[in-house]
DNA sequence: TATGAATGAGTATTCATTCAT
DNA sequence: TATGAATGAATACTCATTCAT
């Protein structure tokens, strides 16, 4: 959207560096434990640089929320081409808990985020939340699929998946709600 | 499990001020955006009587949600003494839902709070769960309810709904989840 | 005006060394070039006490100039009630020119302060200009003064004494300027 | 005094545009509220640029400030050579009065620049300064001015009008002063 | 036991200056 | 020579916690 006028090399080469060196703390959750100076002085650049490029803790974290978000986008545009809706939905959903899984830091540092109601990831969350509508919405369409629940509890559910990160039965947890999701969902009424 | 030791009149009166102004704040959300100091003055003691009664934020928090819990928990053995199984579940849950939009920010606090990890509400926590996994339980022995999926799915459901409190079609999406968990659950394999 | 209410016996005793300092400070100039934490440990306080009693640099500043600006109105007063009309405020203009004389840093911290605009002096300015429009009103009254000219622009020469005692004349221009205000006022049109 | 080589065209362009920017700056009184990289972008030149020209701020404030000052100068000249010396000193006061009352903000930032004890203008200030001192020295050569209160006093006038101007009443007052400065002047002792 | 003044480590943020492009 | 990104020292200010009253 906003188009990306060519940054000089050093202002490439660090804006990379702190947006990778972020993504790895997302991983590990200590996102947040950091103080801003410290995180520069980690990424390789003064702190004056980190502000240039991301004046706030969110604008950063949008950065890598960002890239998340697309890659999980494309993921479910590719789902819904190439299976039938309900199958889409189900592998799209399945795979959401496999991608958290993955990303333990992840999960805990976007539910706070999300539980700050810092507005700034709202794009990222609109689209994320756009890409299961259409999978709902498809998957409806198809018959196989009750219409008087939205995708916006598909979402919540998902969010609970997320914050609840640090359950210790989390992956079974996590499986079951999606399983009673997909069979609720299944149940037309 | 701690024996209360009777306390002298100003200091009881004082620990409740305490406790219920720090409801109020939970209730409206500004529980953590308020600096010690402030909350003292606002319950009208000194910082020092407020460390004295609850030396962490947590321990109050704890406090506030001990009522809470309490409250939820002898509704649901309510239930569960009064109604077939399966209804004592479904109705529990929705209550549930009705709680936690009655106390707008209680859910909002709630949910920081154990994004932030903090163990101090685990007791609570394990109370509330304790009461979940009872009334699916029951219901599970009753045979309305299938048995591969178990409570603590339904505790992730729950946190989600607390979680995601703020978005605008909240009360209809957090239905249409408790839609999704009763059906699903429904659905035995 | 403001009640004084009773301090604690600590909080007297630092809030008058950090006003004894900072007065101090004023004289030698200093008072700018200092930092807040450093000032805070010259008076031997933290700098959180330093906040808490003067929040900030020109509240610390207003409370020496009250000192200052008290001391020389009540010698106008005194002035005023004991020698002819325009002998008391040709006396009491000499006798500023001593006192910016002996508080050299005062001046310029003043000049400063005012230059900046600070607001926080306004009452202390205020109560210093009636006093000298007493002064010049008196003299005015007993025939000794013309009445075209104000007691304001008496002020704004003052003013320049004490903004510019820099200059290496800086006395036998300040008297200069005193013999000529003085003179001049004599000089009805 | 500095031989002034010639500049490449566009060096000369930036550097011009520098000084017109400043002395906006200075008449609207923002001059030191600006932080260097805005100025630079305001006078539409990097930073850097800005710094070849002008190391400093009162480097630059300077050449601001000489503009001011050789027309001031030029203006004493000519009124020293086609009025009586008197008339000369009093037209060119009252000039001043309008001159600054014309340039707003000017005064007040040569006013802290002259309170900063900033010497980069030293120059400046001594022209100006020889200027009124040649019109007083005309005006007791005349016999029409006493001659025991030397220009420097008339100096601090001046300076005390300019400092101080932000009063309510400023034009008021800062007639008033040159009214008693002129007057007072007249009557030798 | 209650109070609230004192404390000062902790942290965010700015902005003058340099230097790679 | 012009540019503006990078730098990081400098500093203000807050607020959890302690402790004198």
């Amino acid at each position: 959207m906003t188009a990306d006028k060519p940054l000089r090399a050093d202002a490439r080469r660090n804006r990379e560096a702190l947006i990778a060196r972020a993504r790895e703390l997302f991983d590990s959750g200590d996102f947040f434990d950091l103080r801003f100076d410290d995180f520069a002085a980690l990424a390789g650049v003064g702190v004056g640089t980190l502000y240039r490029h991301f004046p706030t803790r969110e604008a950063l974290a949008e950065a890598v929320y960002h890239h998340e978000v697309a890659t999980l986008c494309d993921r479910a545009r590719h789902l819904r081409a190439t299976l039938p809706a309900d199958e889409a939905l189900a592998t799209f959903l399945r795979g959401m808990v496999d991608h958290i899984d993955a990303h333990e830091g992840l999960a805990r540092t976007l539910a706070t985020l999300m539980a700050t109601g810092s507005g700034a990831l709202a794009e990222g969350s609109r689209a994320l939340e756009q890409a299961v509508t259409d999978l709902v919405a498809a998957a409806v369409a198809g018959g196989a699929v009750r219409d008087d629940v939205g995708a916006g509890a598909v979402m919540m559910a998902l969010h609970g998946i997320g914050a609840a990160h640090d359950r210790p039965d989390w992956r079974a947890e996590a499986d079951g709600v999606i399983t009673l999701v997909l069979d609720g969902l299944r149940r037309p009424r």
